[in-house]
DNA sequence: GTCTATACTCTGATAGAC
DNA sequence: GTCTATCAGAGTATAGAC
């Protein structure tokens, strides 16, 4: 937490990991790649972090907190209706803000396993919690398989290289759009920023 | 092609690496354990395929030369409608027949790799050939997102584990079902059989 | 506290004997 | 068609320099 030479190798550490699992994948980046990129050796890399999935988590670390944060407030709500609307808005906000990440999380096993590991503190992973708020108490089928395709096609969406061009505005829009639809929450106006979660 | 001890063990090796990666991932699996499952030593493995990525792509084989008939099959269809919904039908039936392959193309990305590298003959993979039907000619923004949220949710839905317990029949209803609305294609009975693909 | 040197095991992969 | 032997490179690990 404290700033310092060592947090300086640490942080930029991890700034080369998440630009290397980007263009070539967690699997295609070796510890010798990123050892070279900061010009230090394998082993200093090692002094940092014990393992190479450590080095996983502590990239996708940003966006799991938030995640994580997302789903509390979530659940503290009492209505319904603004649970899943506080839960689908700051999604949206997070898939947005973490994009890189977002990308990343989704194409990749290395960094899906490390978030389910990491967060949420326990052994259930919390892409379960968002299902349960999604798709409410006592789900039918439908509810179901709409929140899933919900979840998981907003996450695929955002990570995508296809909408990559888009601003984030228009994204958020976009996204919120197509969640409302398939949660069955009224389209509306929201005023809340990006920058507000 | 032929059948023979040969054939055999070839056989034998790709339904024992189907089930190896989706209980430990592509990266997960080494040649080892594949070879400790089948009795056989890792160069004997070496001698039915020459790389690991091989082995990926002939485990992904049938669903790629499936998709690829059914991407072909709709280009070939004169009125966007009817590319639409026999796209639309056709991908919900494939997720299902193939699910197991699904839920491991959707998490991995060694499968999505292999994917895009053997289909569709060419440079380009096959994911844009699907959205660019999906999304239509020249198509706004929302059109665009809409599309990319319908194929990767079904896909992804399709495979999750989460739905593992549905039967095809009510999967597929919910799939077209979703599929449909987010497409903006009319909800109707259809009596295609999920055999027909 | 930060890093280098070195080495160990396992991986994917190759060559050649049977 | 399968084996043994071997390889470079991966992740991991420790000892010790500074």
């Amino acid at each position: 937490m404290t700033a310092g030479p060592a947090e300086d190798t640490r942080t930029r550490l991890l700034q080369t990991a998440l630009r290397l699992f980007t263009e070539h994948g967690v699997e295609g980046t070796s510890l010798q790649m990123i050892a070279d990129a900061l010009g230090i050796t394998k082993a200093a890399v090692y002094y940092h972090f014990k393992t190479k999935a450590e080095i996983t988590e502590a990239v996708a670390e940003p966006g799991v907190r938030d995640l994580d944060d997302l789903v509390r407030r979530a659940a503290a709500q009492k209505r319904r209706g603004v649970q899943v609307d506080l839960l689908l808005e700051g999604f949206v906000d997070l898939v947005i803000r973490h994009r890189a990440l977002v990308a990343l999380f989704s194409s990749d096993p290395g960094i899906a396993r490390a978030i389910e590991k990491s967060a949420h503190g326990g052994t259930e992973g919390f892409g379960q919690a968002l299902l349960g708020i999604f798709s409410g108490p006592d789900p039918d089928t439908t509810a179901r398989v709409n929140a899933l395709v919900a979840l998981t096609g907003i996450a695929m969406a955002g990570g995508s290289p296809e909408l990559a061009g888009l601003g984030d505005e228009e994204l958020r829009t976009e996204l919120l759009d197509v969640g409302r639809r398939l949660l069955g929450r009224p389209r509306r106006r929201t005023l809340t920023p990006v920058s507000s979660l």
